[in-house]
DNA sequence: TTTT
DNA sequence: TTTT
């Protein structure tokens, strides 16, 4: 029974895009974004809760966000949740959860005070959608 | 900046909601949903994925879970990503990643020869959509 | 400024899909697709609401709906709102609003005494997700 | 069968909520909103495509959409899918599909020269989300 | 580690 | 009728 797996996400990236190339020709960007909630409590205080999110673009969409997004930017992120197991270093299984970017868009204007990534549209250019090329082997039967 | 953090996933549970009435009055109900996704590889193998999610619905929603929800049942399930830390039993920090459900809609039919929850509503009426009721404390400001 | 206008639906369809083979060689397939929402009014009376969905599916998806959707079925449609305006018989202008379908998955099984149209995947086969290939005159830049 | 019925978009609106206080007492505000899409031709000439949607916000969500959305300001909305019927003037049954917004989060920064509407948050605030709260007549069941 |  |  086929499903859906999907997830938006509007937020403020916690660092700049790393990318690696990795051995087989893939290219993978990874980056955090946070995604920020306000609400009162019973106090009526104002809260304010960040949720952190692993963020993996790979192939064609990996290198736009190495070209194009820097920390502190403000995108809209739609992709499927990945649930991966590792060994730490005691050898012990670890989980890590990350979103597998499908589309990214940019959103509002740059942080003052910061600088577009060389290559970036110039600011009177329209932001920008890139979405993830289908792998051949990888389109649904 | 307020920004968004949005889930949506088609699956089957993997279990039985497990709830449990914890001090101070809440309700939580837990379970695990498959979402399945099916492609070909480079040889044109048919290949199926399966990605566990850790649901989690608390209050009202628990309850709904505990009544009409089983194992095997297909359903859609709208809400948030949290990931919180614990500490493992050897004092390690351990991350775990669950889906904050905020609502839950039951699909298609029961799978054969599994019997519906006690309460579940009879076969003649209409699946239903269960949607978690805003807590004062949490309202957006 | 990029955008976003993305819509998700479950619901049953409410005809097999029509599907018309246009001058200059694109294929679409049109059907209507019943969401229903059910609440109780202010006496406590349940009520049952239906929004009827105009669906438009082109190409490759055209096909795959030709091949495996049937009246009655219940289908997760992912796609985008475009409303078009044409001239009615009174020479007036008019609207229709349509999901363009990126993505279609095949939910639950098929409704009783109804046949799968003819080469849909055997009852004991995986249900289906089916995506729109990316049309190479209408890549993001 | 309960079905889902849900609308993503980011955009900006046409110009500024209209507000209307409707015989017995409910509000709404109504907008347009443009979505932006990108693409490329078959020659490789860049095409810009804005799709215009209607929103309508009602009673607690109609009051910060009078209060804090301006003409020009980008917005994530999500909401449902309703079209309506009514008279046109030569008493012909016409169509307009609407979104009927759940939830409105302002993005990014204002436009140049244009000043928030009065009481709208110092530019020093977190911009806000803002939900429809459930109204007691049209819970689930 | 972001944003306001 | 928006935005860049």
């Amino acid at each position: 029974m086929a499903g859906v797996n999907k997830v938006i996400l509007i937020g403020n990236l916690g660092k700049d895009p790393e990318v690696r190339h990795l051995e087989g020709g893939s290219t993978v960007a990874n980056f955090t974004l946070a995604t920020n909630e306000y609400y009162r409590d019973k106090q009526g205080t104002r809260i304010e809760r960040t949720e952190w999110h692993n963020i993996a673009a790979w192939r064609g969409l990996a290198e736009m966000a190495e070209k194009f997004l820097k920390k502190g930017q403000q995108v809209y992120v739609e992709g499927k949740i990945r649930t991966r197991q590792y060994q730490d270093k005691d050898n012990q299984t670890r989980y890590i959860t990350e979103i597998i970017a499908d589309e990214i868009t940019m959103l509002g204007s740059r942080p003052h005070g910061q600088e577009a990534a060389a290559g970036a549209p110039a600011a009177a250019e329209a932001p920008q959608t890139f979405r993830q090329e289908p792998e051949l082997d990888q389109l649904p039967f």
